[in-house]
DNA sequence: GATCAGGTGTGCTCCAAATCACACTTTTCG
DNA sequence: CGAAAAGTGTGATTTGGAGCACACCTGATC
């Protein structure tokens, strides 16, 4: 009931579901709201069924043992998450927390594994997301497999999404040395040495809140090792 | 035509499809022998559909960029392997190769495609497989993520498939330190000595070609940090 | 514009683990 | 069987990067 309709019907999973089912399921979510920083799903902690996010911005992470957390992806307005626990009914594997103030609606287990069975298109569009997930998951664990920390930044520098402009790569919300260093699996002081060298070397150079990568052939070289990464800044 | 109906009837993938499916599958497929070693699918190579394992054992392998391998994941007999780019239509992501002399059979990649669409309980059986690919990925991620390399090897012994068997945990083909040192980005010398440690407090024994968990309790708390990793062995 | 917090730059110290070197053991296979 | 290859054990040496300490920005907030 408290779901609208048009809300619903602006979800692209749910596209093509004849209005009677977007009817029912309407009544049927539950609509919730968490502020910044909530937590919308715990790790190994029981499952809700799939959320989808109305308003605002969230943020799949993991954290490893000593505390420190570990962005794996964002979900943006229209997209839903907890997929992973609605297929193999096993406990979640990360957390999603609230990026920002967000509302979130909710769809039992049940009645989504229903849908997944009635409708092949859900069931497919699940499979194209799952493909993502095992991707980007996969390229992650290959970075973090490198020896080199500075081949680590690189590489990841170049996984992160940007956007090409003027011949120059672009990363906008710049992420903070901290960030960047909890990724790669390094220090803070690591990752600031190496984008001091590699600033020296006009690969890249930081503006305001934004991060160009200059060369980006360069930046390419270290991160598949065919440059060693510079050392001195003399 | 080279695959008989009887060995296609064997793949849990295909059970439940009506006879003149598989009748027609059997005319399609083709059959391939690899020597031990063989590459059967090339990370970044064309896309050449859906394989199924019939004799034999494969390994899912990735490469470091220096050329060291990383094991990824086992396909037994009547397995499929290769799915990630029927569902995506992206390039192999990995490499598989034959860990012993096998023989398989494949299926194009229009034609599964269309299987999974016609079928959705092959989609499922799909859903299911990238959910526990997620899953496995991800947890080698975190591994990966832990700062201290007996940490590491202890997270990866307790992951690895092994037998329970009278109160110890038992791995069979006991992997090589080689081996173990690569998937925890490590050297040879450090899971040595990690072992030799382990060894004398009879955490763990090595016998013929098995290694033997004497005591998973103590394995887990190193692994999860409870307990520091043992230094001295006075 | 003063204050404060979060983020960045840099030197110094220290230690865990990489690397090297080599002996020894086990397995493989001609 | 006997040789070669693969795997393991262990010391000695070196080093990369973690960790610490602290100065310095820069951009919010009152």
């Amino acid at each position: 009931m408290p779901v609208s309709l048009q809300l619903l019907s602006q979800i692209p999973l749910l596209k093509g579901l004849p209005q009677e089912e977007l009817l029912s399921l309407s009544q049927e979510m539950t609509l919730q709201e968490y502020p910044r920083r909530g937590v919308i799903l715990a790790k190994d902690s029981a499952v809700k069924g799939l959320g989808f996010l109305l308003v605002g911005r969230l943020q799949g992470v993991d954290f490893t043992v000593d505390g420190r957390s570990v962005g794996l992806y964002f979900v943006e307005p229209g997209d839903y998450f907890g997929e992973l626990s609605v297929i193999d009914g096993q406990l979640p594997a990360e957390f999603v927390i609230a990026a920002t103030q967000s509302v979130v609606a909710n769809v039992s287990l049940e009645r989504i594994q229903q849908l997944t069975v009635k409708y092949p298109q859900i069931a497919q569009q699940f499979l194209a997301r799952m493909a993502l997930r095992v991707r980007n998951v996969m390229a992650q664990r290959t970075l973090l497999g490198l020896p080199n920390p500075v081949q680590r930044l690189c590489v990841l520098l170049l996984q992160l999404p940007g956007r090409n402009q003027a011949g120059e790569y672009l990363l906008d919300p710049a992420p903070t040395h901290q960030e960047l260093a909890i990724m790669i699996n390094t220090s803070r002081e690591t990752v600031t040495r190496a984008f001091q060298i590699m600033t020296q070397q006009k690969i890249l150079i930081r503006e305001g809140s934004q991060l160009k990568v200059l060369q980006l052939s360069q930046l390419k070289d270290i991160a598949e090792g065919r440059k060693e990464s510079p050392k001195t800044n003399s």
